[in-house]
DNA sequence: CGATTTTTGGCAAACGTTTGCTATAAGGCG
DNA sequence: CGCCTTATAGCAAACGTTTGCCAAAAATCG
């Protein structure tokens, strides 16, 4: 820095305002000091700055352990959306996996106590907390995303998985179904209660009882999404009486499934109509094509960073504590009125 | 610190030496030194340490702009490998994700000559390189992934590609095919290079002239693979002599291409074997079951993290500058040898 | 031209560590 | 007891910035 002070004619200081507080200089001694910093290769050292000024410009990115249950196949854009929205912001993006032990623990909370970090977004339901020491009080701004953690008072970017499980359910009853399968993730797990209570919402209000769906899957705990297909296809199998649809909690398990359950002879939609959760890419092109509740996954990372970017430069939060994201439901051909 | 050192009845230097070089204190006092730190939940501050000592504990992940391509579903998989190998080792992982601007490779930039980084792991085709300052030349330890750019004196990790398709197209030969049909990602990008060459030097071998492939795509600049595999069915409609065999360079344009080819009414294997790159576990589930050469992901992304730390210790570099992690073929059911 | 505003220079402290140095203390050994 | 080894104390410099302060210089304005 002294380098290019010197050959730019200027001050040490005020090359530093030039670069980190660009209002207070001229624009044209500006140039020039940025055109001596560009001749002599020079980048301002961050971890200098970061040090005197007292915060990184990093955000860490909390992800559950196991990537494969459910969201593994969003997981990708959700990071891709958050990176650009950060990048814009100034900020750069740290991964940090959550897994369940207490060395990964401990590592984030490294992370978070020793200034290495400016913020947080999780997609985690549990918060690192060892010796004392927990996410929630190390004063870092959190929000987190598909997972609603605002009874722990974070702010929270979710779905509206609980009501487009209960519409679609509803759906299928209006064409006629009355028997359901339902295929869980982990069970416990977030997304599960919500999703299995969107199913037993849509029965009630149709004054169905609660036996009309079978729930199968939930023993494989974080799992790969495909296994739980698999599995429950065999469950399917052994069933006397034969559900008419099946609501499932991902995308993978419902294509695992449906590959199983055709190869047993039966036909989609005509034997069974199928509808899933995620809203991958590759629904459009399964056999038959699948029906799948979209996650807003763009427009979730969008929104969990400028909260998040918001809390930074303590702006009052806003009203809600939660934000809703709508998501959306894509009809396909796995969908049909029952036979008969 | 410093009251960590009161609490703990030693001097503050002595604290440093416990936290941070375990070896020069006495086994004693650095848990009563331990035990102070826990209780006043102290955490050494990174930032400061890193100034100080002149390096940080980052690495960065530099990812291609557009994930669509090819690798986009394998990125997760390659993230988890990596970062859990770096945390072993200490280490962090930040992502940074290299757009075709100028801001994206500045920003990356910053980056490594702001010392933010002690090293990069590279994904990307395209080393930054913008207003004299290039990544190559950042000091920084640099591994590529997936790449081979040894030709640019980095290390790298990656598959047998060309020979992975070689055999894999020698054996449909072998079963009889005879007219083949390519589907191409962006023209130019490396994978797809080596890939049709395999094919070539598989025709060549077999005495088959170059004109027994037909190649589709690679028109689609980095957009959604499913999309190539769309646009390649309209290609294959209009062929007046049909391929019996059709390579593709990524599952997702074989899956997409699949089910617009059974949607005229082709039947795979029977009219049309095919088999694709990436080893997706999706794969397994579709109708029928395709082949794939699967991409050792995890065990690519642990050795590049093994040499990336290597080189960031000082160790000589591995006598040979290019890693090869021998592909797996998974044959399934989209393979059988032609009609008559 | 004088008065006022804007911009810059120069200085020094601070951010929280690490680390080399010397000196002191503690313990073990013959 | 003296000698040697090992462990710690205490000090101070250094890492590369930012930033508050005041003075000096430059630009702007009436």
């Amino acid at each position: 820095m002294a380098d290019v002070a010197r050959l730019a004619g200027v001050a040490i200081s005020t090359v530093s305002r030039a670069l980190a507080n660009p209002g207070r200089v001229n624009e044209k001694t500006r140039a020039k000091i940025n055109a001596a910093a560009k001749q002599l290769g020079y980048t301002p050292n961050a971890m200098a700055r970061g040090l005197r000024v007292g915060k990184s410009n990093i955000i860490m990115i909390v992800l559950p352990g196991s990537l494969y249950y459910g969201v593994s196949q969003i997981i990708p854009q959700v990071l891709q959306s958050i990176n650009k929205s950060l990048i814009q912001g100034g900020y750069n993006l740290m991964i940090a996996n959550l897994d369940r032990d207490e060395v990964s623990e401990r590592h984030i909370l490294d992370l978070a106590f020793g200034g290495s970090v400016r913020g947080a977004i999780i997609l985690s339901s549990k918060l690192p907390e060892v010796d004392g020491r927990s996410l929630a009080n190390s004063g870092l701004p959190i929000v987190s995303m598909l997972l609603d953690m605002s009874d722990a008072g974070l702010q929270s970017v979710i779905t509206n998985d609980r009501e487009a499980v209960r519409e679609v359910t509803a759906e299928l009853i209006r064409l006629g179904h009355r028997r359901f399968f339902y295929l869980a993730g982990p069970e416990g797990n977030y997304h599960d209660v919500e999703r299995y209570g969107g199913v037993l919402e849509a029965l009630e209000a149709a004054g169905l009882p609660k036996e009309s769906v079978h729930r199968s899957g939930g023993r494989l705990d974080y799992q790969h999404g495909f296994d739980i297909g698999v599995q429950a296809a065999d469950d399917f199998a052994e069933l006397a009486q034969k559900p008419t649809a099946v609501i499932a909690t991902s995308d993978d398990m419902a294509i695992s499934f449906v590959s199983r359950i055709k190869r047993a002879g039966l036909s989609i939609p005509d034997d069974l109509s199928v509808v899933s959760f995620d809203g991958s890419p590759v629904c459009e092109f399964s056999a038959p094509p699948l029906s799948t509740i979209e996650q807003p996954v763009e427009e979730m990372g969008r929104t969990a960073v400028e909260l998040l970017l918001d809390a930074i430069g303590q702006r009052q939060n806003p009203a809600s504590v939660r934000t809703v994201i709508r998501s959306k439901l894509i009809l396909r051909e796995s969908i049909a009125p029952p036979k008969s």
